[in-house]
DNA sequence: ATTTATTAGTTGCATTGTGTTACTAAGTTA
DNA sequence: TAACTTAGTAACACAATGCAACTAATAAAT
């Protein structure tokens, strides 16, 4: 006796900072349930062409959003009988970082941003998948160089600080920053690039190192340990 | 059009320390496929029973060790066309500790402790999966208190320290280890109880406070973050 | 031109945290 | 009672972090 069918998708956070604020891509559902509802873009695996689950959820991404290589990891599988009303389901929730400038420069047109913290409606438990997502990307910036993922190609320490900050929700003393930055030795400074345009000093351009420019982030040496 | 029918299971890798070695709990397939060989415990969703998969992990490890409630974590879930010979499929994959008492006290009788390092000949990808939950061990365990798990309910403070080096593969100071317990206020010494039988100064029994009897751990403050 | 305002980036110091060494404590064994 | 062994603590050196005050470089105002 194998196992009674069930209802299994993909589904993906994409993230983006949009000034200081979280933003999720949602699209409009065009097929039930809830039909023309904002909800996490996903769909069933197609388990001919995809490889594994990851595959398949950078194919949905490539389909909605014309993105190559975001940062995407595997956020967590969420099931149960409630979550679906056809029944019993179970999704597999990965999540991705992209550059705002990227969503919005209309390559993907049918998405639509949404603060995180303002987000009601949602079908199915897409609510807790995007919380979970949240409380990944807090967690795992709080230690890391994730963050560096939501920034462009170029940008400068000051704006990489201000996107940490507004990720973690508080203000990060500007030296122990740069010193840690520097630790992670992720970064390069672009050659005489400078941020122009503003009243002041401008600030040094940098970009990841070449190594750095995949799915990758940088952690610190472990608390415990030592001789 | 719905999806086709996709294998899904779910798995558990049940650790333990034996001595100062890791151990897997593997038990022996009672059908196909791979019926007899050693692999990981786990099995089909009941959709009608199981509220999520946590639940139905958690009944495959109490149908398995008889454990009602040890420290289990979701893993991550596993998933391509070259795991099963049926075809495509899915694990979700979850992780329990347990002091290894528990499971060479024969509630167990049918599961076998193998060390993690000696994998060979796992069906399925039982062997990445269990080298995952390994990995997600050793990393928590840098930060945090997650190894208490693998103690019972009574132990010394340099038995847990033991515990972290065999895990951790590296001595650890222990002095700052006695200062990390310490901050992370999770354990209080049982009054006038001491480890008996050694040929020196007896060691005092802790036991974890009751807010932290269940599957939790502590983790200390963030890295970057301060005012 | 010169001054003012603003933000970038650095330097030095105070404070805190971590690792090391050496000690005292409390038991068993010879 | 002396020797041995491991538990547990104290004191100190050194490293990491946070803070405040500085210099640097630009645009805008005077």
């Amino acid at each position: 006796m194998p196992q009674k069918t069930i209802i299994c998708t993909v589904d993906v956070v994409l993230l983006c900072l949009r000034g200081s604020t979280l933003h999720v891509a949602l699209w409009r559902r065009d097929r039930p349930p809830f039909e023309g509802s904002l909800a996490l873009p996903g769909g069933y695996i197609h388990s001919e062409e995809d490889v594994d689950t990851l595959d398949a959820a950078t194919r949905m991404l490539r389909a909605k959003t014309g993105l190559e290589s975001p940062y995407l990891e595997q956020l967590g599988t969420f099931s149960g009988a409630g979550r679906d009303p056809r029944g019993w389901s179970i999704s597999i929730a990965y999540y991705a970082l992209v550059p705002v400038e990227l969503i919005e420069a209309d390559q993907a047109p049918g998405l639509i941003l949404m603060p995180v913290d303002q987000l009601k409606g949602l079908p199915f438990d897409h609510k807790d998948i995007v919380l979970a997502a949240v409380q990944r990307l807090r967690n795992k910036s709080s230690y890391s160089s994730l963050p560096v993922h939501l920034c462009g190609e170029r940008f400068t320490l000051p704006r990489l600080q201000a996107v940490y900050e507004a990720i973690l929700g508080e203000p990060i003393n500007k030296v122990s920053f740069r010193r840690k930055m520097d630790e992670f030795d992720m970064l390069e400074p672009v050659e005489g690039a400078f941020e122009t345009g503003r009243a002041n000093r401008p600030a040094q351009l940098y970009r990841l190192k070449a190594a750095y420019r995949q799915s990758l982030s940088v952690t610190p040496r472990a608390f415990l340990a030592g001789s």
